[in-house]
DNA sequence: GTGCAGCGTTTCGAATCGAAACTGATTGCA
DNA sequence: TGCAATCAGTTTCGATTCGAAACGCTGCAC
C-alpha cells in the first residue's frame, strides 16, 4: 500500500471509529441484514435472529438514535411498531455486502439461498469493490496515502487537472479537497 | 431492493455471521486499521490504539487464530514479535473503507489526514461500490434476491448466457452457479 | 369484561472489559 | 558480570455488558 507506513504513526482520524460506535456492538450488523432483508417489526428480528429481547431492544434503540432505522407505529395496528431503514441505513450496504462477501469467501463453503443478483440480467454480483476517482477498480497495491497538500501531485512531477470528470459524472475538486483536508 | 422481501423470512445462510465471529468484536477493526497503517509490534498498537493491554493480547491472538494476522518473531531483537496482515486480512480492506467511507460520510466533519490516493493519479478513491459480474455499479435499487434456479431468468423470460464475460475477466458459469447454490 | 399479541423493562447470574500490578525473557549499558 | 529498561504477555479485581426468564403495559379481538 505504497508508503503508507511512514507519513502517520500517530492517530489518524478517519471515520472508523465514529461507524464502530454503532455498528461495531454486537448484532448491529444481523439486525441490518434482517432489516435489508425486509423484517420490521420486534418480534421479527427477536424470532429470526435468537437476541436476547433486552438485547434487541437496546440495539434497536440505539440504531434509531443514530438515525439508521426509523421507528413508526403501525396505522393498522397501534401496538405493532415498524423498523425501517433510513437513507443513512441503506448506505451501509456496501459495508455490510463486503463482510458477508468476506466471510463467505474464507468461511465453511455454505450455501447461499437466496442469491442477490442484479436485477438487470438476474446474475450473481461481483464483490464490493475500491474505486478510484473515474472508476477503475483498485486494489491494494494501488492505494497510497498523501498529506492533503500533495493531493494530486503524481510520481513523474506532473499535476492531476481539477475538474476531472469520474465515472458517476461527480467532478472531483481537487482545490476544495485540498483546503477541505487543510482544514 | 426488488421483491427481497418475500421469499425469505427464514434463517438465510450468508457469509456474517462467520466474518463477525473475528471481526464484530470491539477493537478488531481498529486493530485491522492500525495493520493496514504498518503498525507490527504489541507496543504500537497499545499506544496507538489506546487499548487495554488484556484485551489486546487476546485480540491479537484472536485475529491471529483466524488467519487474518501472523505472528512471527522479530529476527533482530528477539523480544519483539511482529503482526503482519496475512491475504485474507488484506481482503477486508473493502470492509473497512466502505465502513470508514460510511462513517466519514454521516459522522462530524473530520479532517482526514492523511488521505487514501489512487497511486497512478494520486486523487482521492471513490466510493467503495457494490459491482455487477460486469463492472457497472449497482446500488440498492438495482438488487434483487433470487432462488438459486432462478438465476439468470430474467423478468422479460429471455435467459442470460452461459460464460458470461465480466470486467475482471472471469467467466460467470450460471450453471455451475445453480448446481452450488442448489446444494 | 376476558384473553392474547406486541413491545419493552426488570432482575439476576454469567461472561466480558478495562486499569493496574506482576512475570519472564531479552537487550543495552556500565 | 550486574543492573535497569524494554517487550509481550498474564493475573487480578471491580465495572460494564450480555442473556434468559419473568414481569408490565398497551391495544386488539371477541
Amino acid at each position: 500500500m505504497g508508503d503508507i507506513r511512514e507519513p502517520l504513526r500517530e492517530l489518524i482520524e478517519c471515520g472508523l471509529p465514529q461507524a464502530l460506535e454503532v455498528m461495531g456492538e454486537r448484532w448491529s450488523f444481523m439486525i441490518l441484514r434482517a432489516s435489508f432483508n425486509g423484517l420490521k417489526h420486534f418480534e421479527e428480528f427477536l424470532s429470526e435472529l435468537g437476541i436476547a429481547r433486552n438485547i434487541l431492544s437496546n440495539r434497536l434503540a440505539k440504531l434509531v438514535d443514530h438515525g439508521i432505522l426509523k421507528r413508526e407505529p403501525c396505522a393498522d395496528d397501534r401496538r405493532k411498531i415498524e423498523y425501517r431503514l433510513t437513507a443513512k441505513g441503506f448506505d451501509l450496504l456496501p459495508a455490510m455486502l463486503a463482510l458477508r462477501q468476506w466471510g463467505q469467501k474464507y468461511g465453511a463453503e455454505l450455501v447461499e439461498n437466496p442469491v442477490l443478483v442484479d436485477e438487470r440480467d438476474r446474475l450473481p454480483i461481483g464483490p464490493v469493490s475500491i474505486l478510484a476517482h473515474d472508476g477503475r477498480v483498485l486494489n491494494h497495491e494501488d492505494l497510497w496515502m498523501v498529506r492533503p497538500e500533495d493531493l494530486g501531485k503524481r510520481s513523474d512531477g506532473t499535476i492531476a487537472q481539477n475538474g476531472t470528470a469520474t465515472q458517476r459524472g461527480d467532478l472531483v475538486d481537487i482545490e476544495a479537497a485540498r483546503k477541505a483536508a487543510a482544514g
